[in-house]
RNA sequence: GGUCCUGUGGCCGAGUGGCUAGGCAGAGCUCUGCAAAAGCUCCCACAGCGGUUCGAAUCCGCUCGGGACCUCCA
């Protein structure tokens, strides 16, 4: 382990998260309480626990009698183990020993407080003695704190289900006498070639090595916004797969849409016109509805970015003129453009990466089209194409617009 | 060992009883000095074996893969 004190492991660890919350485009959220600063509401809600009589004392720590809970709430249609679909009587049988179990009632219960051993760094003066909250305490106390005895959402991953969120809906229903969360989002695990990210795998791939591509299993580095679209284009309840060939076909498709995106996006609509095409027109506005409804359906951002790639011909084909204007009502352009803009970059989060000194490579860029424009004119096809090839070995692709402009992209 | 989840075309991934998901790759065509991009068209899959049903990727059973969890990491 690394020599540092432990609050500035936290700090570090911390830091690095923002940083990598940040890559993803992800909005900081308005509060991130910590464990260590809530030891008194923690403290609290265990004397609630308690002095309710689902809580006792032990050699110093306290624990939660899950037996009687569950006797006690199965009646009301509540029993223990209702996210997961487990019973207990089971899991009086199969949970296998540890040690102080003796302490228990049962080897169901779990730890509200613990007895710091001598050698404990972090511990806390409580009506028990000395030590530290048990680890699912922290969850509730805080949710219930900023949160309210009953709120919208709990998200967490698919492990944290059994046992810290079955601990934690027993625990604040005992003390709250509410179920403390309407809908838990449990999302999914991520795997590498089909197999779990771990270190007996020798497989895990930390962000930074991502977005680097400094690591033996990636083939070269994958810009946050091409992750955020892979894992976009799934459902976040599926297991997802990450693989080199997965990630280059997002980085694709993420470029076509953000490019048919960023051009529609500067384009400005006026008139009356008629839509020409009422079948495209009703086509269009049934897909832009769709989108909405889609992320009702449990947040299926999966067909919401299938939908969008309905549109992005539509958009293409547009710009290329293989449609008019006219064929969709000036009104219908205007919601599809401004509904793209809500739906890509507010509710999806995907925005074009900014790479650096952007500015003077675009402005050597427009010089070499310049060049390439006039070689094209004298029909000196070598010079042009020798322009063009070169850039793209360097990763940056012209393209020769039908009006005769030229546009180009970096990849 | 137990509980739960899961197995979709070359790759990723939606979809829970009948209707084209979508992306990437691949093939053809259009456009184009060439190329790329873009547009159009094609590629009709649901682990295997049984069963239910007029009809199943979708429901049931079994088999074989993959995964998560099984109380003091949170």
């Amino acid at each position: 382990m690394e020599k540092l004190e432990p609050m500035e492991l936290v700090q570090k660890y911390t830091q690095l998260y923002h940083w990598a919350m940040d890559q993803f485009n992800n909005l900081p959220p308005s509060i991130e309480p910590t464990a260590t600063g809530h030891i008194v509401e923690q403290i609290e809600m265990i004397k609630k626990i308690i002095a309710d009589g689902y809580g006792y004392e032990a050699n110093g720590s306290v624990y939660f009698d899950v037996v009687k809970y569950n006797d006690v709430y199965s009646k009301k249609n509540q029993p223990y183990g209702i996210l997961s679909g487990r019973n207990l009587e089971e899991q009086l049988d199969t949970t296998r020993e540890l040690e102080n179990q003796e302490e228990k009632k049962n080897k169901v219960d779990f730890a509200l407080w613990k007895k710091a051993p001598a050698e404990h760094i972090m511990r806390w003066q409580s009506p028990w003695g000395e030590g530290f909250p048990g680890w699912h305490i922290e969850c509730s106390a805080m949710a219930t704190k900023y949160l309210g005895k009953q709120f919208d959402i709990h998200g967490g991953g698919m492990d944290l289900q059994f046992p810290h969120h079955e601990c934690e809906i027993a625990q604040s229903t005992v003390c709250n006498h509410e179920v403390p969360a309407r809908y838990w989002m449990h999302n999914n695990m991520i795997t590498i070639n089909g197999r779990k990210m771990g270190k007996s795998y020798n497989n895990v791939i930390k962000l930074s090595e991502l977005f680097s591509g400094n690591h033996p299993e990636l083939t070269q580095a994958y810009a946050p916004m091409t992750v955020r679209f892979f894992i976009l284009q799934s459902q976040y309840r599926g297991t997802l797969d990450f693989s080199n060939e997965a990630l280059q076909a997002a980085e694709k498709a993420l470029r076509r849409l953000m490019e048919a995106y960023e051009w529609l996006k500067a384009q400005s609509f006026v008139g009356e016109a008629k839509a020409k095409d009422e079948a495209l027109d009703t086509q269009l506005n049934t897909w832009i509805a769709e989108l909405t409804e889609f992320m009702d359906d449990d947040i299926n951002t999966a067909k919401v970015v299938a939908n969008i790639f309905e549109i992005i011909p539509v958009i293409n084909s547009l710009k290329d003129k293989h449609i008019t204007q006219d064929a969709v009502a000036t009104s219908t352009w205007n919601h599809v453009q401004s509904q793209l803009v809500v739906f890509i970059e507010s509710i999806l989060g995907l925005k074009v990466e900014a790479g650096a000194n952007l500015e003077q490579l675009k402005g050597v860029v427009e010089l070499l089209i310049e060049i390439r424009k006039e070689s094209k004119a004298n029909k000196d096809f070598a010079t042009s194409d020798k322009i063009r090839n070169q850039l793209m070995n360097m990763g940056i692709q012209l393209k020769d617009e039908k009006d005769g402009s030229m546009s180009y992209t970096f990849s």
